[in-house]
DNA sequence: GACCAGGCACATC
DNA sequence: GATGTGCATGGT
């Protein structure tokens, strides 16, 4: 069974091992969002250029990529990848956006948390991460952001059997942890960094800063 | 050259 | 509701 003193010893050793992350650090909440779209299943090294593309361009706005044909936002975000379908979803959330806050980021984080989640969701091609990650890393709202990462180290370490889904991933981390938005920023960040370097598809777990806590069955990877 | 990377929507059964 | 597939670049 899982409690909240078994979360709170892996944010403990990884915090211990990696210190503060500062995730999303010196970025507009637009940056973030952005990014957040631009991240899905891309490794953030690409995600970076493309954002450099966007910012040299003077483009890196709300109303710039609402102005923008998809067609020439596809080029300029290029090395992100899947990049006709990300500026495709890029511009529906400019719409959604314009739609409903004037396009202005910083009123859709004065509608509350579960509300501004659902109508994030409803957003063609914003799904569960994505939103999440919007909603805390630029928004700063108390919501757990859950990933692959997060699912590794949560089965690797037997800590959540290995059919659970998002929510229940989300629900784990939220029931366990006081509701506090900077605690799920360092966490869900500090879950990445040891996906990265140690909890990786296969991988053994000599020199990871959890290899002293109890874990799922080695010989299986 | 294979494999992976801070997903998501859609078709099909 | 579960499962399979397309989307695409760049680093290791």
């Amino acid at each position: 069974m899982t409690t909240r003193s078994d979360l709170m010893e892996i944010y403990r050793q990884l915090s211990k091992a990696y210190g503060p992350q500062h995730w999303w650090p010196g970025e507009t909440p637009f940056e973030v969002m952005v990014g957040a779209v631009l991240t899905q299943n891309t490794n953030w090294t690409n995600v970076e250029k493309a954002i450099d593309n966007l910012r040299r361009r003077e483009l890196l706005s709300p109303g710039a990529i609402y102005d923008l044909e998809a067609e020439e936002l596809a080029g300029i975000i290029r090395p992100a990848g899947y990049f006709r379908v990300k500026a495709r979803r890029l511009k529906n959330l400019m719409d959604w956006l314009f739609e409903n806050f004037d396009g202005d980021v910083e009123r859709t984080f004065a509608t509350s948390l579960r509300e501004l989640r659902a109508m994030l969701l409803s957003v063609n091609g914003v799904g569960r991460e994505t939103a999440d990650s919007i909603l805390l890393y630029a928004g700063n709202m108390p919501t757990f952001v859950v990933d692959t990462y997060t699912y590794r180290v949560l089965t690797r370490h037997r800590l959540i059997d290995t059919e659970a889904d998002y929510e229940r991933m989300k629900e784990l981390f939220e029931e366990s942890l006081d509701e506090d938005a900077g605690l799920y920023n360092e966490f869900h960040a500090l879950l990445v960094r040891v996906g990265k370097e140690h909890c990786r598809p296969k991988a053994r777990c000599e020199g990871c800063p959890l290899e002293e806590l109890p874990h799922w069955i080695q010989q299986e990877w």
